[in-house]
DNA sequence: TCAAGAATGATGCAAGTGCATATATGGCGG
DNA sequence: CCGCCATATATGCACTTGCATCATTCTTGA
C-alpha cells in the first residue's frame, strides 16, 4: 500500500498515492484542456472565455442586466476582477453600465445587442471546442462519472449551468 | 431563441450535456482546489507551488541540476516562464545558474542546499493540503477512478510524478 | 568550410492579476 | 438626525504573464 517511512517529513497526515496522483492529474489535465479550448477560441478570433461567461450570465438575466455583485457570485471571481471585466465589455460595446436607482452605490450592467450577438457566435466555437477536447474523449456515462467525482471535491459545486442558453436539462 | 439541441449554428458537432457538465466541473473544481492549496501554502509562509515543482525536479535530477529546457518539459510551462522562474529561484538563493560547457548556448541550473531544504519543508505543508482538499474527500478507489478518467482527456498525460521527495536519496 | 536554419535562453513591452485602499452610499442604534 | 459600520464599486501599484523578438551557439548540407 504505502510505505510510511518514505514520505511525510514529520507530522501531518499524508495523502495516499492515489489522492496525490488524482491531484496531479486534476492540475495538469485541466490546464491542458483549458489551454486547448482557449486556443481554439483565440484562433477563431474570439475574446477569452471569461467574456463569454459574463455575456452568458447577462444574456440569461431578466432584462439582460445584472448587478456586478451578482455577476461576481455567478462567476466566482474576485470583485475587482469583475469590475475590470465589465470595463472591457463596456469598452468593446458589448455591455453598458446603467444607473441603479434603487441603490445609488451600485449599478446595473446591461448586455447590448452586440453583446448578445457575440455570445451566440462564441457558443458555436466554444461548443465545438468542448466537443473536440472533452466530449469526443469520453462516453456520456464516463463524463457523468467524472462529474460526480469532481463534485465531491468541491463540497459545494452548485451554481447555474454556465453553459448553453439551453434549458434546464430535461431528463 | 435558440435551443442548442436543435440549432447548432451550422455544422460543428455539439457536446452532450454530460460532456459540457464535465467541462464545467473540471474548470471550476480545479480552480477551487488549486486556490485552496495555494492558499494553505501561502498561509504557511511558503512561495507558490511552481517553485516547489521546480525545486523537486531539480532535487530529483542527477547532480541536482538540469538544463532549463528540461525543466520546461517536465513542468509543461512556456520557455520564458521557465527563464523567469529560474531568475526568482536564483535571486532567493535556492538555485544557481552554472555554465554548460557541452553547449555554450545553454546552461545548468543547480539546486542549492537552501533549495533542497525549502523543498522538503514545503512538502510537509503541500502534502497536508493535498490530503485536506483531495485525499480526505475521495476513497483511494475513487481517486484512482478519477485519475483514469482525467487521463483519458489528456491523450498523453505521461511524465514524471511531480510529487513526494519520497524515494529520492536520503541526505 | 560556410551559409542557412534550428535550438537555447533572455528580455522589452503591453496586458492582466492580486492586494490594499479609496469613494460613495445604505442601514442601524441611539 | 447623527455617528458608525457595512456594502458596492473603482483604482493605484507592484508583480506576473504572454507575445514577439533578440543574441548566441549549434547543426546540417552542399
Amino acid at each position: 500500500m504505502f510505505d510510511p517511512h518514505t514520505v511525510d517529513q514529520g507530522m501531518k497526515r499524508k495523502p495516499s498515492t492515489e489522492a496525490t496522483a488524482a491531484w496531479i492529474r486534476l492540475m495538469r489535465i485541466q490546464s491542458r484542456v483549458l489551454g486547448a479550448v482557449e486556443q481554439d477560441l483565440k484562433k477563431a478570433g474570439f475574446p477569452p472565455l471569461a467574456w463569454y461567461d459574463a455575456l452568458l450570465e447577462l444574456a440569461r438575466a431578466p432584462g439582460g442586466e445584472l448587478r456586478p455583485v451578482e455577476l461576481e457570485k455567478q462567476m466566482l471571481i474576485p470583485q475587482y476582477s469583475t469590475s475590470r471585466l465589465i470595463d472591457r465589455l463596456v469598452e468593446e460595446g458589448l455591455a453598458a453600465r446603467r444607473e441603479c436607482k434603487m441603490d445609488k452605490r451600485g449599478l446595473f450592467v446591461e448586455i447590448t445587442e452586440a453583446g448578445r450577438d457575440l455570445q451566440k457566435r462564441m457558443w458555436s466555437a466554444y461548443s465545438a471546442a468542448i466537443e473536440r477536447h472533452v466530449g469526443s474523449k469520453l462516453s456520456d456515462a464516463d463524463a457523468a462519472k467524472l462529474c460526480s467525482l469532481l463534485d465531491r471535491l468541491g463540497c459545494s459545486c452548485d451554481e447555474a449551468t454556465p453553459v448553453p442558453p439551453a434549458a434546464a436539462a430535461p431528463r
